[in-house]
DNA sequence: GTGAAAGCGCTAACAT
DNA sequence: ATGTTAGCGCTTTCAC
């Protein structure tokens, strides 16, 4: 490209010339390191604003090997819970300098390694990915990526470096448990038909384990995929109940179907919490403002974010500890839908 | 850093040696560009994979002057519309070989010149951005840019390049002829107080002007900002009802409040449409399952993300168009909270 | 089909 | 306080 292309961008050595100042104290002014007096500095600054100069991060990230970017991996977007999650990383991350970058897997371990590869190439400060289950050669990648690798949402299982999240597994465990303790003895699961969602599958394992403990079984289970969750909830709610009519709670896999299950038996006036119990998993805030408030488990997910976010963040300072676990405690709301003892 | 730090990430030079092809047969391989025989494409993949190569896309972009990255801006992950025009993006892009960057503004628009500024300087190979309402330096940069924008969401200004969205202004006028119609006078707005969601604000202006066509002026209007919309939309609805008894018509800003409003009105028993008639906004098919049907206009945030993205990733085969205007339409879904004619 | 040389735009390290 | 030199790890271009 010749020198008056327009459409070539700017460099460094533009705003050089426009200045009369070398290349090496504009750079020193655009990033404010070492000293520069005053009056170049006011030179520059003008120059650079004149032309508007944009710098090239790309070159000043390969010169010196600091890349401000954090991989973000996540296996929808669609779920509600993750970008509270994103929301959580972004706000702690908006005034370190780093910038997110962010990757979808739909909940597929072959796409999540190809987005990991991809990320990786761009050698971030950090990566941020959802659970502990990747493929062995994904676990590879991140092992050998030299950076903070923090894995979010689910504490059960052996991290590759940092992990921040809850045991979904105690979850489920704990509710059972509330659960049995109220007094609820036919007890039906509704959730998603996901085989890779490993944390809903670990809450379930954990709710028949606390079930199993009082010498209790699920007495019923309903699955789902795709559509409205508060019309599935609705959905699926009829479709257990009419089946099983003898059930005394129903335990959802997320609110949003528990919601739907909530509005279906007010609607149908069924005692609620008294001839049958209601509970769901996240703690979703919107929900706040139905009619009666389901009783739920706090995912803590914006607090993941942030926690994850910081971990990343902080690795300038304490040299290259890693390993962080940071296990959160979801706290088990009642709500009206649970019978209190 | 020495040859052997087992901290350095591995280079081509490594897989080069480990392979005995020269570094740029190597390069060739694992891009699958140019002619290289079986043989030693073999030798090169075995290598890289051995050693776990992964490549760096700084220098490669460098070199090349191509990235495979867009910038997505959007103003909030909280608001439940933006994940899913991410969702959109992001599914569309799956399978170009881009990557989506994003940033989070907050609704400030100094604080989207900085993340514009931030984004632009990894010459990404587009920016989506949402809005049209931009800082004057933002403007600049995105005209000098050299790369595809689009601003997303809104069509009423005049855009930097392509614009993919649909008309608030419109959206607005048309709910409010349709209410008119279909008999309401007394008619109240409740919204957020946010002085920077430019949709929001020509939504109502676009009412207001619906209404004057009509000889109709707004009765009353009650501002919200913060916490849960469901709740929130419950507790305004209460407090513009107190205040204003005779309402006839409650426009919702959007959907949660919207839906907040309808459970108080089914609460207390109020005959919804027959006396008090409601409507919202962006058709969130979330509230499929409610007792009874939102009046909503569709907001289309998935199709604006999709198409945005092709815009982008369309941007190699037809030379350098730019400047595409894509209005969508969006559709008056009357629900069961709108009386009919 | 393969390789060697040059350089992308910046910054680290060392002058001065 | 400012400038000079070398090179980050790739890809482009050209030679073989």
């Amino acid at each position: 490209m010749a020198l008056n292309d327009p459409k070539r961008t700017l460099t460094l050595r533009d705003v050089s010339d426009a200045s009369g100042v070398s290349e090496m104290t504009v750079s020193r002014v655009l990033r404010n390191r070492g000293d520069v007096s005053e009056a170049t500095r006011d030179k520059v600054l003008e120059a650079a604003r004149r032309l508007g100069y944009v710098p090239n991060k790309i070159a000043g990230a390969l010169a010196s090997q600091r890349v401000n970017l954090v991989g973000v991996v996540v296996p929808s977007l669609s779920n509600l819970v993750f970008p509270e999650v994103l929301s959580g990383i972004s706000a702690e991350l908006e005034d370190t300098g780093l910038q997110p970058v962010f990757g979808v897997t739909n909940y597929s371990a072959e796409r999540e390694e190809a987005v990991l590869y991809e990320m990786l190439s761009w050698r971030p400060s950090g990566v941020i990915v959802s659970g502990m289950e990747h493929t062995p050669n994904a676990r590879a990648m991140l092992e050998n990526a030299g950076i903070p690798i923090v894995e979010i949402m689910d504490v059960d299982g052996t991290p590759v470096d940092s992990v921040v999240g809850i045991s979904h597994k105690r979850a489920g465990l704990e509710m059972a448990r509330a659960i049995v303790k109220a007094g609820y003895r036919r007890i039906g699961f509704l959730g998603t038909k996901m085989p890779d969602d490993h944390r809903a599958r670990k809450r379930l394992e954990g709710f028949q384990a606390g079930l199993a403990e009082a010498g209790v079984e699920l007495s019923d289970q309903e699955f789902y995929s795709g559509g409205s969750a508060l019309l599935k909830g609705r959905e699926m709610t009829e479709a257990i109940l009419t089946r099983s009519p003898d059930l005394d709670f129903l335990y959802y896999s997320n609110d949003m179907i528990g919601a739907g299950g909530l509005l279906y038996c007010l609607d149908k006036g069924i005692d609620v919490p008294g001839r049958l119990g209601l509970a769901g998993f996240n703690g979703v805030d919107l929900l706040e403002g139905l009619p009666r408030r389901l009783a739920t488990m706090d995912s803590c997910r914006r607090e993941i974010g942030r926690q994850a976010a910081q971990i990343i963040a902080g690795h300038g300072h304490s040299d290259m500890i890693g390993g962080e676990r940071i296990e959160l405690e979801p706290t088990l709301d009642y709500g009206d839908t649970i019978r209190r003892a």
